[in-house]
DNA sequence: GATGAATGAGGCTTCATTCAT
DNA sequence: AATGAATGAAGCCTCATTCAT
């Protein structure tokens, strides 16, 4: 958003707490059209329908559309930093496997709240908008780093107390994301009624033992 | 494209020759233009200058910008399937596992030749023009539905001879083209020098052990 | 044009107003540019500049041109049909040839005070914009429709209280407009400085008694 | 046609006649996608492919679409002219109503032969093309004029010999004319059974004695 | 701050015309 | 001469952005 809302906090703490609202308003309706419609298909107009306000009003809550977008993915990427580590400060104590569960039943929750902006996310693992500044190239999206890395500090757990194999270990945690991924994908396509997260134990169990054992 | 090529093509082989060069030096440029550009951000103009041709001639071999982009993803969903097919039956006497690294060393020659536009393939796994088709949102792309398929159906011969277990099998498909897709992005956003069908094995092996064994 | 201009009107009347107005001011640039150009050569940009507002103000009032462009029609249509129908009602106590000659006044009139778009409707007494409607070919435009509608219906009261004959009778009203588009096109072309209502007289006593008598 | 065809027709009889053959075969195909189409959107293409020749031919044998238009209709006015004349010529010796009949009964037999191209040429009775050059404004088309020619001079021969009067008659041609235009609307709308001509009478006599008598 | 009409650059598409074969 | 693919100027339309109220 525009302002930095903490300067007038005090003065007037109403109608910064409505600017605030209204800014996320517009944030989740921008979530749900780039849902519905993928990020390059979902105009201003949509979001500003779909958050009940005009297109000035989004203008005067972000500088321009990819500042919108910017601002929430960076706002989803930062809850979702924050769940895995809650989920793995959680399980920090726990057993190696526990603490793998608990990751991947966090990433699941995750998207589960978010399915229809997931599906917008996933479908560029590297951000991409209308108009590429700068010299182009494939870049992986800043959420999914912040997945990868978090990945990577439990597969480096796992290898450093023995429970995973050395061997080809390097792209473990690309395997796990990836196959993470699948199964979401796979329920954005074919939805099941069980909570996502109930997946977790079967590919806790698949990334552990693989599809023989 | 657009032409009924055959109806005069003994007429003037030569000409109908060249138009095909021209229709497939076309369908590369857009390949190429939305590997550097991205789906949306790939213009009729960027297509036609790096094809040699002029905006017109594009539009005389394709309907629009839609039909386009149809026929290259139809034709390097053909390709894909025709090059795993190949591998299908190439190793269907040879055992099982032997038959899955042929199929995964398959898929990731095939998107090592396409590197650039399995970028933007990928970005949508669920294809999305301008114009969402109906009312609904994700959708599977045709081309990642093929290599679903088959993936199933290794999968299926695998538990079929028991080389793999019953529990949680209806995702391994899912897991293992995801790791695969996993792998794939990384070397996109961090390539190697090695030639990416050699990390076969290895993706077979976690398969089959997962990452424990 | 676009609005459902009455949701918010209470709220911003003079916004409501200013809207109408573009609209109307557009409507405006449209028949002049029409009547300069003619229909085909008439450009959206041509239309804008006109009205003094920039290409995609008229899109903001009108889908796209043969909105517009039937927008336009219908409104100098119904314009017409009110006047005749008023000139109608005024003259239906007097006497059939005095009723007779109001209506072709006001037609004449009507004309005169659409002169330049006059010529472009003319030019199409059926309608045809780009893509023609159908795989038939001429079809009578609306507005002549509703002309020729008036025209029969005089021309019934003529016969129905005998000043007209029967005979032949059911091409009266044809001959009557041709007649009278006759005349207006002349007018068109070798303009004279008389008023063209003036020809109202002379008109009907062609109509009534022919060249002869 | 772009040669003056003239100058090699002892040398190459055949090809001159090919030449021709083949020109008039690109002029009915223009008149007929003009008739379907309307003058604005027939293309070269809808020409070439109705004339069954590829737009380079259309080209040798005309410089550009005005050139094409204008032949066809030049040509189509010629027909006309000769036809009028001719009629005038046969009744010149019988009476003014019968010369007038048979001047009629001409002009309709003409638009019943060309009542494809017809709808398009009285949809401009003032032509104009795509790209009007030059001041604009209303012309009345050649064809048309050369019709109002001669039926001036058919009523100029009947008012010097008394059967027509004097008061108003200088529009009278202009209401013979408009008058027979609207009948050809009117069939071409609704078409009868009824050969065209045999209107004629009809609209003599509704010409000489008007809807009273 | 909110509103929504106005703006205009930019992309898509058409089609008259050219020209190598 | 005939062919038809290539050309590119020009028109339609969209939508991010601005700004007066």
């Amino acid at each position: 958003m525009n302002t930095d809302s903490k300067s007038r906090a005090s003065i007037h703490p109403l109608r910064t707490r409505l600017r605030e609202e209204t800014g996320k308003a517009i944030l989740e309706a921008a979530e749900q059209a780039i849902g519905e419609l993928g990020f390059a298909a979902a105009r201003i107009e949509d979001v500003a329908s779909r958050a009940g306000v005009s297109v000035g009003t989004v203008y005067n809550h972000f500088d321009d559309r990819d500042a919108l977008i910017e601002a929430l993915v960076t706002r989803r990427r930062e809850e979702l930093a924050e769940r895995m580590d809650e989920a793995l400060q959680r399980s920090a104590s726990a057993g190696f496997a526990v603490q793998l569960e608990t990751f991947v039943r966090a990433l699941l929750e995750h998207f589960e709240a978010h399915r229809a902006f997931l599906s917008a996310l996933l479908e560029g693992e590297h951000a991409r908008t209308r108009a590429p500044i700068g010299p182009r190239g494939a870049r992986p999206n800043a959420a999914m780093l912040e997945v990868y890395r978090r990945a990577e500090k439990v597969v480096d757990r796992g290898r450093a107390e023995g429970s995973l194999r050395e061997a080809g270990s390097e792209l473990f945690a690309v395997y796990l994301v990836g196959a993470l991924r699948g199964a979401l994908l796979r329920e954005l396509y074919e939805p099941r009624g069980v909570p996502l997260a109930d997946r977790a134990p079967e590919i806790v169990r698949f990334f552990l033992q693989g599809a023989r054992g």
